[in-house]
DNA sequence: TTGTAAGCGTTATCAG
DNA sequence: CTGATAACGCTTACAA
């Protein structure tokens, strides 16, 4: 182990062992036609000098670079890091490395990364981000480069696409609720930039009470526990609120709603009700544990790093996977289904 | 796998556009000396063939790769996500990109990511594992990559190192727990595979209570919430077992302990105190609030970058940075301490 | 200002 | 089984 060498290349390895180039590539691709004799002394050259082949001239040489990227948003939420865990585990699993594009909310400087990930000849790409346009990933699907989109949906040849949805179980919850003689109109909390995923639940919502001809809200909140706790803590102190049911888009908004009702005296579930979209682990941590639609996203992530392996292989047979949301009962809310997820 | 193979070079521009490839070459580096005239010419061309420089062939002409290498474990805990998260922010800033070398608990799988950092040619690295001994990243710094390394130590030229520091503030709270009359003995709560940090601070637990004479208990847990919950319903079911004060690894482990006391119907934190060495957000989302010790592991993360991109600069001046635990008191543990962190 | 040509560290296709 | 040698796509002196 000498310390600060240059780097070693394959010319030096050759030399040092009185081969020629090519032999010591044989040697480090594990080709066969090497003799034993040979292939012993560059092997052992190559750990006198501590050789390591340059993945970036192999990457040239051959095309493949064994990297896959990763368009995820930078926000660090407890499901996208278990998405990232999910697709990290198999991409270890499948010998491939991860590279990481992380997007802010804002299209334009994701628009900059779509293009650093064709230049930066990623094997692979796995997509989940709310600012792309299905437009903006059809750009690098145009370039040939394996895709699997999360949540969007695009076409083309190497494309792959996992769908989450919560359409059905929130619909049911809504009805359930009504028929079982719930009172006070729902309350959908909406935050700003909570994606896609989130304004579909918030259609279903609307739609669904119009249905049922009842009134409803929509309220705006900030995506910070203390910023919603404090807001509902003002809320809560005025009588007209003492009762409600409020369905929030992640764990720690409606831990936000959860402690700010019951500091402010108000009993779970028996006056206010919680329901948590996007569930962790955290929803049955807290106390009351939470009510919650669950999805698993490591899962999610181990699918879709298998679904693209298979697209790199040509073998794909199923484009698209689904993942249903399972209602998960918590105490946060009143049991009213029957077990039928 | 031919994905990539009808990729648009920077010779098929130069040809398009009816120049040489160093012009091309000079456009896409912004360099001065070209005609406002072929600029556009260029620039046109590059748009019209949809043309990317490949990232792969520049760097090895460069022999930069705008990459870092980021080593992590696997495992998707809170505080681990936050460090990625501050990793993220700080390199999209400077403008690098983040390659994740994640690696699990075993020392094997650890040395093999070594070399696949070495090969992938990162600009720099960023180092957080537990399983790795120094010897191991000094084996990266011979290379003559810059490394920052957090809560380990690695001697050389271009080598970095954030410390964290619990040892104070933890011999501090046992310090006063036992002035202020705590009766029944401490217990430290360790998990397997809880790295060397946990370790520290047992270490300090068990000197400390040893030097005041103390008894004192060390339980080995689950590094699992349920499982722990479990086996502490179990434990606060002997009358024994009543009164307590846990030092717990991890929120979630925390929790554990709380919930399984609370639903034993003990009072916190009059009959059972809990504090949580490593405390992210959830300590006061949960209820009781935990008393915890804090690092904002997100700054930790944009301070490694920042050390990183003046190592790789050649200016950094401190090559080593501090971190202390602040104590943060929630409601899971008496009030002792006047305020002084 | 622009073009020519020599690398960068591999792999891969030939001959030998 | 082994060795030249031409790609791979780009940067960068050095010339023009």
């Amino acid at each position: 182990m000498q310390n600060t060498k240059d780097r070693v290349t394959i010319y030096q390895v050759a030399k040092a062992a009185g081969v020629s180039l090519a032999t010591v590539s044989r040697v480090i691709n594990k080709q066969a036609s090497v003799t034993q004799a040979t292939r012993e002394k560059v092997e052992n050259t190559i750990i006198a000098l501590g050789y390591k082949p340059s993945g970036l001239a192999q990457a040239l040489a051959t095309n493949r670079t064994t990297n896959i990227g990763v368009i995820i948003p930078s926000a660090n939420y407890v499901y996208i890091s278990n998405l990232l865990s999910g697709i990290t585990e198999t991409a270890r699993e499948k010998n491939y490395v991860l590279t990481l594009f992380s997007t802010s909310h804002n299209r334009e400087e994701a628009l900059a990364m779509m293009e650093k990930v064709i230049s930066t000849h990623v094997d692979g790409v796995i997509v989940y981000d709310d600012q792309l346009l299905p437009e903006d990933i059809q750009t690098i699907a145009s370039y040939n480069v394996p895709i699997v989109v999360l949540d969007n949906k695009v076409v083309g040849d190497n494309v792959g696409d996992i769908h989450f949805s919560y359409s059905a179980s929130l619909r049911c919850i809504i009805n359930e609720y009504y028929e079982k003689g719930g009172e006070s109109p729902m309350t959908f909390l909406h935050v700003h930039n909570g994606g896609r995923l989130l304004n579909r639940c918030e259609k279903v919502f609307i739609q669904t009470n119009q249905e049922l001809g009842k009134e409803y809200r929509v309220i705006n909140s900030d995506d910070s526990y203390t910023r919603t706790y404090n807001e509902f803590r003002e809320y809560f102190s005025q009588p007209e609120n003492h009762k409600g049911f409020f369905i929030c888009a992640r764990d720690s908004l409606a831990c936000a709603v959860q402690n700010a009702a019951s500091d402010s005296g108000l009993r779970i579930p028996e006056d206010v009700e919680i329901l948590s979209l996007v569930g962790t682990k955290y929803a049955y941590i807290v106390r009351p544990t939470l009510t919650t639609f669950h999805i698993d996203m490591h899962e999610v992530g181990k699918r879709a790093m298998y679904m693209l392996t298979d697209l790199m292989n040509h073998d794909l047979i199923d484009r698209s996977a689904h993942f249903d949301a399972t209602y998960v009962q918590g105490q946060s809310t009143k049991k009213r289904l029957k077990e039928e997820n």
